[in-house]
DNA sequence: AAGTAGTCTTAATACGAATGCAATAAAAGG
DNA sequence: CCTTTTATTGCATTCGTATTAAGACTACTT
């Protein structure tokens, strides 16, 4: 009666006994492989189903070196456009059989290189990884230890890693060329922070490039950057807004930058479009829902989770080279992009 | 040469052996448990660090019969809401040397009890659960497993499992009453599922129990149940103004739906809080960042997932039973709740 | 009837880390 | 200098599952 109080769980064994085969065969018939005969079969599909086995998932990494599992670290779980990759990500695993593992790393270098490890620690069979900059070292030991990996929400030709994502400098040249093409010559930017995070880093020089090939001067524009924040984009607008000479559009970083300079607007009483032209970056749900709507770069979330999953499961079951693979990104254009100059100038 | 295709990743022996001591020792030294002299300890953490050693994760779990590891099943994480209270949630376990695993359910019960299994086979040290809805089977697996659980998101003094949350009863009653408070008598309300979904249930009664308890017809109020989405609250909103005699005030289920709503109450040219009241729950960013700016319940997310964090670690090391907590939300007061009958009914 | 080719099963071992118990070395006490 | 005590360290076993080589049994061929 004592021992009740701490009941373990059943294991193979209990299984094979009250099935009265081996520990093999009820291995075999647990994981499809080799022959069992129908009615055994059936035997221990009925003690497993008897005794409520569950086989344990240490054990059964430790013998098999495989886990059927996928680490993936995002930079945050709290912009939604991540969270939405991954859902389409994880819904592309299951399919397939595997489960996913997602930590996230705050932008921080450091900390993503100890949740890969932790990530390998735990068996993974393959790495999701966002964007291309990180320390070399965390390459070389992926090299090293074979584990299969794929980049995602980046796609540079340049690059030597397979990726499955956009490009973030083509999509930030094309939005600025239309912001351009409505007139407007003097730009700010508030991007997120450049420093290890290559997106950031694309799409700051999509906007530079398109001046430059518009004829005009990148180095007149502004550059606030900023981590990604609803308030820090307000307050960067509202910084931009106040000292020097105006900017008639505003291009933000991502969808979150340009929700809350889009708000410091309003707050301001600075009409949107009318005074200042406001772009984002991303298309998520709030890009939508904010008055007036955003026009931004839609990006393909939902494709590239999948598409993703499907690569890197392939990568993994055929041991063959992980492909790289280019989406399209498109422009959404919705109100708060405007042409230049319509409105009075109240500085 | 051949060989160098298939590096094995350094073992406990590995270290052990570079080291010049016994598997034993490596292991105290790496868990700081029982002594270890100063010199021996530097000599280990050295080759630990030559040989770049991480331990495997199954084999440990295996063998301890631990895993420092906390599973938590949350129906979404697409709603901001969930992202939130987990990301404090895994701050507090991360500061106690725990790692989360996250699964999202898609408010699926099956799936729910599918992820909590998998969770428990991966050897989760405890679990974090969303609401009380579950189906029987669970918790009894739970108890006869002797797994330490939490439920998070709601708190009802009735139930007997434990919990850190908060009131959704409570919570939405006060909302209700404000709304009650401004004159309005005809209230619509557009609902989550609430089946196998205590939280929604509960925040549907409040509701009902703030109007009786003022002398309205509770059963006067049209509920519209949708799967949460901002998608299905604009629709369900432009189907309660479109047919029957209008509400004057349509309270939400959450931020998600209310966001559809006031959508397109704007999409149709009807002047939200003029023509409609409408309230949320949840006060999630986006309640901030909507034109005007939405009425809502605040809900203690950071608080919740920290708390919680504390809690269920307590109980697992110490043994004990975990106990439960209210949290308190409040209103907050923003812009889409206006008086009732200020506006010309133009029906 | 015996050999043969299969088909199923089993016994035994490996996987990598934790830990109770035994052993050793060093320090203290006499 | 020998006996105790104490501080470290090592040996050997354990955890639950996968898997290989070998054994048992069946059915078939000649």
């Amino acid at each position: 009666m004592d021992n009740l109080t701490d009941i373990a769980l059943p294991t193979l064994n209990d299984v094979a006994r009250a099935a009265g085969v081996s520990t093999a065969t009820v291995s075999r018939c647990l994981n499809r492989t080799g022959k069992v005969s129908e009615a055994t079969h059936l035997r221990v599909m009925e003690a497993v189903e008897a005794l409520g086995y569950t086989p344990n998932f240490g054990a059964r990494a430790l013998a098999a070196k495989r886990t059927f599992t996928i680490g993936a670290v995002v930079p945050t779980l709290e912009n939604a456009i991540f969270a939405r990759g991954l859902q389409a990500f994880q819904e592309g695993l299951n399919e397939r059989g595997y489960t996913l593992l997602v930590s996230s790393a705050g932008f921080d270098p450091d900390r993503e290189a100890e949740q890969i490890k932790t990530l390998l620690a735990r068996g993974a069979d393959g790495l999701l990884l966002i964007g291309y900059d990180r320390n070399q070292k965390i390459y070389e030991t992926l090299a090293t230890r074979q584990v299969p990996y794929l980049l995602s929400w980046a796609h540079r030709a340049s690059e030597p890693h397979p990726a499955v994502g956009f490009d973030n400098y083509q999509s930030m040249f094309e939005l600025t060329q239309t912001v351009l093409e409505n007139g407007h010559k003097k730009i700010a930017m508030i991007s997120g922070i450049r420093r290890a995070n290559d997106r950031a880093e694309d799409r700051v020089r999509g906007v530079l490039s398109a001046m430059t090939q518009a004829g005009l001067d990148a180095s007149a524009v502004s550059i606030v950057e900023v981590p990604y924040s609803t308030e820090n984009g307000a307050d960067a607008f509202e910084g931009l807004m106040s000292k020097g000479p105006r900017p008639t559009a505003v291009i933000c970083g991502n969808d979150v930058l340009a929700a809350g300079a889009l708000q410091r607007a309003r707050d301001l009483g600075i009409d949107v479009p009318g005074h200042v032209s406001i772009t984002g970056f991303d298309d998520i749900e709030i890009a939508d829902l904010v008055t007036p709507k955003l026009t931004t770069v839609h990006v393909p979330h939902r494709e590239m989770g999948f598409l993703a999953a499907q690569e890197l499961i392939d990568t993994i079951e055929d041991k063959s080279p992980a492909r790289s693979h280019l989406l399209k990104s498109n422009l959404v254009i919705r109100q708060t992009l405007g042409p230049a100059g319509t409105a009075v100038t109240d500085n």
